[in-house]
DNA sequence: TCTGGGGTCCTAGGACCC
DNA sequence: TCTGGGGTCCTAGGACCC
């Protein structure tokens, strides 16, 4: 029952993606932004030599990274979602038994007939992925999750090659006791910082903690860590399940006032939304729709949402669009500077499930015919090809999110495919 | 001028049932 | 003077992750 654990990380992911269809960037120091380029969201080997942190605001680095000639793309999610989904296809080849944990991670498990070899093996897939689709991948390998996770960390490191096996009990007792709380894979800040008041500031020192006192003191999450550390496993790979909750917000490009214009955009949302919970077959049971201002201003603030209850599971975008404008005309205030909205589908529930309604004498066949032609269109021609006739105005340019260093969508829009594919 | 956008799990407490 | 003891379901909020 010698079961042995492998989490694969894409190593500095969005960089990687970028530098598979740019080479100049190799070797330089890059760092991609989030939406609206407002935050640093991932740095090469060699922006984080230069000490620009995870997370940090893009104004407040600009200068800093112009005089170290730092390069700079926004991030260009079509992209890395597509990079990713090569990798994890090009994965589960090598052992069907994974979980996509993220966009850039996946746990593999692997069984006793496989770890004779498992060196070799592990290597193999690094390098596989590596020639197939020119992601970087760094490999943990433990016999929990949880050591699996700190393995791959020390994977990172320059010495080690990509490759770390933390299956050896002599050698956990070395490793944990370099490790910080803090950095266990689970344990934050704050629970960190609980559990230095009590004595424990090392992963060694926690792993040899009693699980009783600990789950007393912090709950069922950390108690389970300190068996994980203990090399018991008490979390399995998880199968792929569909999302039980799907959302889709953004910040606008700016702020904005005109009731017209957020409808715009909440409709907009809605579509992505609608699309993603269609193409995990499930339906929304109810929706939660919400409008921000900027909390970052001293302007007056008003921020709010109303979830509404759905009668009968829906996936029709049309009649969530109605929703979602509808909520809008009821919590929109004029006067006040709008910076983000959103929308949640809540309670997904799989769309075979026919919970038909005794009032409302529901026929999802045409809708959810419908939707199918728009969805396949949508996939081969593109996002937005068919779109809601309300999408679309004149305003587009000026409250588009800002992305002023976007690469092209390489895999994603074929008149713009590059030699190199 | 400028500060992301997603997700999951657990717990406590209230409503309701027998 | 006595005024049970469970269960389940739901929700809100808090915690964590990338």
């Amino acid at each position: 029952m010698n079961t042995l654990f492998a989490l694969v990380d894409c190593n500095n992911f969005y960089v990687s993606c970028e530098r598979v269809f740019n080479p100049s960037l190799i070797d330089k120091p890059v760092v991609v932004l989030s939406n609206n380029d407002g935050c640093i969201i991932a740095r090469s080997n060699e922006a984080k030599a230069l000490n620009i942190p995870m997370g940090a605001p893009f104004h407040i680095y600009k200068d800093f990274i112009n005089a170290h000639r730092v390069k700079v793309h926004s991030s260009n999610y079509p992209l890395y979602g597509d990079m990713s989904n090569r990798v994890m296809n090009s994965l589960s080849e090598f052992n069907p038994n994974l979980e996509i944990y993220s966009i850039d991670e996946a746990f593999l498990k692997f069984n006793q007939t496989f770890r004779t070899n498992i060196r070799y093996d592990v290597l193999k897939i690094k390098e596989s992925i590596f020639k197939w689709t020119g992601v970087p991948v760094s490999i943990g390998l433990g016999p929990t999750k949880t050591l699996a996770k700190i393995a791959n960390t020390l994977a990172k490191k320059n010495n080690y090659d990509g490759i770390f096996d933390l299956s050896s009990k002599t050698q956990q007792e070395e490793i944990l006791k370099d490790i910080n709380v803090e950095s266990i894979w689970g344990i934050s800040k704050r629970w960190g910082s609980k559990l230095r008041m009590i004595g424990i500031g090392n992963a060694l020192q926690l792993r040899d903690s009693s699980p009783r006192r600990i789950r007393q003191y912090l709950g069922v999450v950390v108690e389970r860590i300190v068996y994980e550390l203990q090399g018991v496993a008490c979390l399995d790979i998880n199968e792929i399940l569909p999302k039980k909750n799907i959302m889709c917000s953004r910040s606008f490009g700016s702020t904005v006032n005109d009731k017209d214009s957020i409808k715009k955009f909440i409709t907009e949302y809605t579509i992505r939304a609608c699309e993603k919970m269609r193409s995990q077959n499930t339906r929304a049971q109810s929706v939660y729709i919400f409008l921000q201002t900027n909390r970052f201003n001293k302007d007056k603030q008003h921020n709010e949402g109303i979830i509404i209850g759905l009668n009968t599971p829906c996936s029709d975008t049309a009649k969530i669009i109605k929703l979602s404008t509808t909520v809008i005309d009821m919590i929109y205030r004029p006067g006040y500077l709008y910076q983000k909205a959103g929308i949640m589908l809540l309670d997904l529930i799989p769309e075979n499930i026919n919970q038909y309604d005794f009032f409302e004498n529901t026929n999802y066949h045409p809708s959810d015919i419908r939707m199918q032609v728009i969805d396949s269109l949508n996939r081969k021609f593109g996002p937005g090809t068919i779109a809601n006739g309300s999408l679309r105005s004149n305003n587009k340019e000026k409250w588009d999110s800002k992305k002023h260093y976007l690469s092209p969508r390489y895999t994603t829009q074929w008149d713009e495919l590059p030699h190199a594919m």
